[in-house]
DNA sequence: ACGCTACTGCCATAAACTGTCAGCAGGAGG
DNA sequence: CCTCCTGCTGACAGTTTATGGCAGTAGCGT
């Protein structure tokens, strides 16, 4: 039953092992497997993206790189793996930059619309490391942000004057050492945010607010004058 | 020849758009194939580590998370991934800091011994994100610290004394808003860093260098007071 | 008790895989 | 130019595997 694949598999094992080019008849060999199967099984792997090269006379060679095999995430690794794909992206020397940015389009195309979007919601500003602890449960305010809930806020301004709000909420964001909620304030009837630790209490109401996240981060994008992603 | 995995893959999908459970028949008829056929292939699923979760009377719900299909990643493309999934692992919160450190384990897991220690040695700081231009090739002394060349250098240090060095690299960091080389001095014959905006010229030799470059790194991290890994 | 459903074993059939053989094409070396 | 080595493709038969239908067991909810 898995016969085929962990073949696959150990193909590319034994096509990495070496440097050098192999010709198909000792790949054969090593398998345990005809030349024809094996020829085969090079245009299955060359099928699914693996980067082989074959050349008449010479043999075949893996190009530098690895083949993840299937491998079940959830989501919040899922998340960090994007979060921590686009701080290489934004914070890196170039070359090493673009192949985050590689990495993380590669990782967004086989996602599903659902999850997509997560990509685009995750965060938007890289700081520094420290996080002060505050109270608000941030994997509560991110559920909120999931499902597309209204969020109450006792919220303290720089002042410190108490205020109450229900904000739209739909992007999370780190940014020096707070993070910090991207909302529509249904008060001020604008784009707002919100850090983290200056809110007193929170709660999630089961009702949905009435417009869509991704138009709200979409539309909050548009009135920033300096494009966040590139 | 591939039915099979992309019907696999199908069902995932298929699987997902349900948030409520699901009955074997309903994904018989999605999947287009028998009840028989998709109680194996949901065995299969199963095997290969996919979080599904079948109660008798209830029906069939995928776990929240996302099974990533075979993928092929540059070696770059992977180090950014690993490189990103640290920092998250450090600098996140610690719910998600976890989900970091979970997810880089899983990669690390299934990488092959040669790409492994470059989850060890990829980077050990981590710091803020604008860098400056510097004139030394970062991918050259990438690859020098991969091939375990002797780097020789024309360094200037702090009071702006030009020295020529010789040093053994076998890590590259990033710190505030310069990059750093951590090496063995030849002529200190000691641990020392260098930063690459302070490299005036250098020299990669063919010669490697008599010891192994995760032999360096381990010794260097044992000269630590405060241990870089959590 | 009843209906619904997950799950397993069995078996005949259908599909896919595999190996052998044959032939073509392109690079390396004479 | 020729020869050798190698990648690559097609065709065919033998083998393996996947599939579907059937029967039966067990767990969950009403």
């Amino acid at each position: 039953m898995v016969a085929r694949s962990e073949r696959l598999l150990t193909l590319l094992q034994t096509l990495r092992r070496y440097r050098r080019p192999v010709t198909g008849t000792v790949l054969a060999e090593e398998t345990g497997v005809s030349l024809r199967t094996l020829y085969r099984d090079i245009a299955s792997l060359q099928a699914q993206g693996a980067m082989i090269e074959g050349e008449a006379g010479i043999g075949y060679v893996l190009k530098p790189g690895f083949m993840l095999p299937p491998m079940m995430f959830s989501e919040e690794e899922l998340e960090a793996l994007v979060l921590g794909s686009r701080w290489v992206a934004r914070a890196a020397e170039p070359r090493l930059a673009n192949a985050g940015a590689d990495a993380l389009a590669k990782i967004a195309a086989v996602l599903p619309p659902d999850l997509r979007d997560m990509v685009d919601s995750a965060t938007l500003f890289v700081g520094r490391k420290r996080q002060d602890e505050d109270k608000a449960d941030v994997s509560a305010i991110r559920k909120a942000i999931r499902l597309e809930r209204v969020l109450e806020l006792h919220y303290g301004d720089e002042q410190g004057r108490i205020s109450r709000r229900r904000i739209w909420p739909f992007a999370l964001g780190y940014f020096e050492h707070v993070r910090i909620i991207m909302a529509w304030c249904e008060l001020r009837q604008d784009f707002r945010h919100f850090r983290t630790d200056r809110i007193i209490d929170m709660t999630i109401h089961d009702a949905r607010y009435p417009r869509r996240r991704t138009v709200l981060l979409k539309e909050w994008r548009d009135t920033q004058d300096t494009p966040i992603e590139h």
